[in-house]
DNA sequence: CGTCAGCAGTTGAACACTCAACCAATCAAG
DNA sequence: CTTGATTGGTTGAGTGTTCAACTGCTGACG
């Protein structure tokens, strides 16, 4: 696609390279973090994130749809994704005290294990696959560009995004 | 996940937030992409990407194998898109004269018309919630880190990217 | 209080992706 | 030539994701 006569803004040839390195890096990290994951520990990623959230919660348990907003998933999703966890023995659902409509997704003992068993592999590979391999500013501004499109992005609200101002 | 006693380097915050943020702003990013083309469009994010490339391949006919690794997908998984496009009208398929075993993948008139039409969408999108929401520094840098990514991950071979040189 | 709109979460069917097994053509070696 | 290893691509089963329909609870308003 380049320029024809109707009123669309092409990208520039180097936006456009950006955009597409941008694409197929991410793919190919994606896969990659996410196969050493499963391989190494029978985990996904979304799974895998989703007991971060929870270990991080006051109590290591929280509302599903707090869950949800804060990978960014559909409701829909994160029942999928810990009704399978729960099969795993990982994650156990309560029905909620204050809402009895509301179900709290808690990690379960076995499921913290898991997650402290699965979390230097992520984090090797963040670092081997990315962050070791590039310009600390550069990475920076990564942070600074995906901020701006969550942010105008947001499904619902900002409230997940973790903030980047510079302090 | 913070500092423990055993050997894992871990992120430092500012990285965790930059990561967190990466992950979350694409996934809406894509998830959202993925939505126009295919409410208005009727294409998905990947069979989208399949039309440009052979739009822009001498003949408008790739083979199946460089389809695969300019996309950066299993050739299983574009067997099957291939599969659905064809299905669709918007692709055929040839056996390739100086290969018996290949196949050559061609872009029909009708998906080319479809391409066309589905690009602009795209485009906006791309810089409606990315490209023109940030600094234009911050976004080559998007465009060097996720190149080293790429290159270092390369499944096979780095034949696929684009070069990202300083002209 | 009773009704009703809207919210929390689940369900199941349709669809997409992965993985491993597979077939067929090619190529290199004897 | 024949054999065997390799490559190009497909297949189908298993798994994950999406989408729309649905249940049950809550809360606002009359």
């Amino acid at each position: 696609m380049t320029s024809t006569g109707t009123g669309t803004r092409w990208l520039t040839a180097g936006q456009q390279r950006v955009w597409r390195t941008f694409l197929l890096g991410s793919t190919r990290l994606l896969d990659r973090l996410e196969r050493e994951l499963r391989e190494r520990h029978g985990l996904s990623l979304p799974e895998y994130e989703i007991l971060v959230r929870l270990s991080e919660s006051a109590g290591r348990q929280l509302r599903m749809a707090e869950l949800a907003a804060s990978v960014s998933h559909s409701r829909s999703r994160v029942t999928h994704t810990v009704t399978r966890l729960e099969a795993a023995g990982l994650v156990r659902r309560t029905v909620c005290p204050t809402d009895r409509r509301g179900v709290v997704a808690e990690l379960t003992d076995e499921g913290y294990i898991r997650l402290v068993e699965a979390a230097p592999t992520h984090v090797d590979g963040v670092r081997g696959h990315l962050v070791d391999l590039v310009d600390a500013d550069d990475f920076e501004a990564v942070g600074r560009v995906f901020a701006a499109a969550a942010q105008q992005l947001d499904p619902g609200c900002a409230a997940a995004l973790p903030r980047i101002t510079r302090e």
